[in-house]
DNA sequence: AAGACTATATTCGTAATGAATATAGATGGA
DNA sequence: TCCATCTATATTCATTACGAATATAGTCTT
């Protein structure tokens, strides 16, 4: 958690499951969730249902407490199947934190890369009315 | 190349060598290139060095042959060992316009994100005042 | 009691990835 | 000339990431 540098997904440490990672962050920031709730939230951040894969939810969840971002606990006593519920730790919200700036940063940068693809097609356009 | 809905790099087509691709139609939408050369420009749209691996690079490259996105023929003569120089198709520069269209989608969510983030932090900043 | 649903977790094969290595011609200096 | 370095491309190899499928098990409905 050192890179500060990564566009898109590309860089040490920027893997595609971290990006998962820090909407289920969001999403705990302020208010404790199990796996299987956390799907709608995350429907809301943009994930599709098609493109969210129960494993990875489960399996990033996992890592994300062995990485001391969240911790869990069962809960029992509810309707359904006991839930495990995870929180977001300190060190959690720091790493949220964290991850905005990156977001910030990349997000400047798909502007430019969307700047450069306008200033092409501007030239095109000029080319042709030439 | 169907899928319209990916966030960040998650979604199926949508891996994260994609984001190079895109990059690279970019580089050489309006001039071609090689291999070793567009480290450069791709330094410009934000790739580090130690970001950018060089054995994807050129994988990427002949994949998006392969994809017929690029072509590409032997460049001798010059300075150097000869060089391999890549330039874009018609189906190179369609493709790219479709990705412009899913990173401004990107952008959108990325931008709501950290909108949700702001939110929250302001929630706190209220709570503390209060 | 059967079947559907909620919930979590793991297994397994494939794909993606980066470090390391290979190859080879070009260039520059001693 | 010889050696080191640089440019340039490509491949190998081991690890990690990923998603589909499967496993498990309790709950709810009818």
């Amino acid at each position: 958690m050192t890179e500060e540098h990564a566009i898109f997904c590309n860089g040490k440490n920027h893997k595609m499951e971290r990006f998962l990672e820090v909407c289920l962050l969001l999403l705990l920031y302020d208010e404790v969730g199990y796996g299987y709730g956390l799907i709608e939230g995350l429907s809301f951040l943009g994930f599709s249902e098609d493109e969210l894969n129960v494993s990875t939810l489960y399996r990033t969840l996992r890592k994300m407490e062995k990485e001391n971002l969240v911790t869990s606990s069962w809960e029992e006593g509810g309707p359904g199947p006991k839930r495990r519920v995870y929180e977001i730790t300190e060190n959690g919200k720091d790493e949220m934190d964290h991850w905005i700036n990156i977001l910030k940063g990349r997000k400047a940068r798909i502007e430019k890369l969307i700047g450069k693809y306008d200033e092409k097609r501007k030239h095109e356009n000029d080319e042709s009315e030439a």
